[in-house]
DNA sequence: TGCGTTAAGTGACATTGTCACTGAAGAGTG
DNA sequence: CACTCTTCAGTGACAATGTCACTTAACGCA
């Protein structure tokens, strides 16, 4: 049972066997079901996460109530934020959910810092999980600061329709990934439709013209 | 002269001396004249750099010549984006611009691996120079996503005009600050200024009234 | 079938961003 | 000083986005 996620955890990462045993051994497995709360203001972990199979959504919501999606955690990577809070003892008002059903590994930091003092290759990953997330949130800020609602939307419904053309999403859960209202999101969608570019029914929306989209989207 | 800014270099971080000395001995002096640009998407720094004196302003900007002010590095801290860049090797458009004359120390990558395994003050110190700017930039993605202009710019004054009360500041200048267009800092000082909050002349602004100015900071 | 719940639409209005200008203040020069 | 040049700021019209207070539509289910 053990040899089964240790096989794949962090495997693509390139941690020599021995680092990945070390883990292991000071580890505790933890899991959530879809839709939990992994952390947030009210729940900040005092240990460090590693993904090993799920996906997590970390977003940061405003006072009044709206949302948007900083960035995803995929199995194989770790989450940095709850480190950031835990080293830097600030607040912040970011929450990590369980997109899917998910299991981790946790660290204690005790345990986490005589790894990163003994092997390089784990020093190497944080790190790097560091530099990924400091340049998703460029990302944001970019976005955030200087895109068009619609070419983020456009963005967002091609990223989501990969593979196929059919989305599961309500206006609301739209708005909230881009950090904007629903009224919004509907008014771009209408005017995508009028437009013939997809087509809507509650809670889905079809994808009828991707090269179109793929325009707008790189129309940035 | 080197017992100079050895001295004062990290002091506040408390880095052991021996840990100063032997960061200090891997490490070439770099310095850069205000208004200088120390880093910036064509041209990327091959090693880590640490700020001994002075301030730098990091800043991302849009295609359409907007800007906005990510955070600033100040003397004691240091400047993990390039490391971020460095490690993760992919594109980003920040920039770093000396808002003093600045001096600063870089590390090669290998005497930062090295120093990084051997002393655990200093890696706890690159560690929380990392969260530090995640933080910084959840605050960010919040003004921006989810803030009003006015009450940002009452904010900014207030910490431009910290201590006295006289700033000197174009309204472009701060429309880059923010994130905004010149425009809109101008009608929003103007308002300001018909509520008495302020008085203005050309390429100065004067805080009349830092109470409601502080009010309205904090009615985010 | 009717009911309650959730999703989406609507119109009015406020805020912010964009554009194409105009006007004003200071710097330097003869 | 008067004259230019440059930079800074003001303006009005309009577009895009955010907010509010609703209404209408679709679905799940008793």
């Amino acid at each position: 049972m053990k040899g089964d996620w240790t096989e794949s955890f962090l495997g693509t990462r390139n941690l020599p066997r021995r680092v990945r045993d070390k883990l292991l051994h000071e580890a505790r497995v933890v899991s959530y079901k879809q839709g939990q709360q992994v952390f947030g203001p009210d729940n900040i972990p005092d240990s460090l996460m590693f993904l090993h199979a799920g996906r997590i959504r970390v977003s940061q919501s405003s006072d009044a109530g709206r949302e948007i999606v900083l960035y995803r955690v995929e199995a194989g990577e770790s989450c940095v934020l709850t480190t950031a809070c835990m080293l830097s003892e600030e607040a912040y008002n970011a929450e990590g959910i369980a997109e899917t059903d998910v299991t981790a590994i946790t660290l204690p930091k005790t345990s986490f810092d005589r790894l990163a003092a003994e092997e390089d290759s784990f020093r190497g990953f944080v790190f790097s999980a560091y530099s990924r997330r400091l340049i998703d949130l460029l990302r944001v800020v970019d976005d955030v600061a200087f895109g068009r609602m619609d070419v983020r939307l456009a963005e967002r419904l091609l990223a989501l329709g990969e593979g196929h053309s059919e989305i599961q999403a309500t206006h609301q859960a739209l708005a909230n990934e881009l950090g904007t209202a629903r009224e919004v999101v509907s008014r771009i969608l209408n005017d995508f439709q009028k437009r013939g570019l997809i087509l809507q029914t509650r809670g889905r929306i079809t994808l009828r013209n991707k090269p179109q989209l793929e325009r707008l989207a790189n129309s940035a």
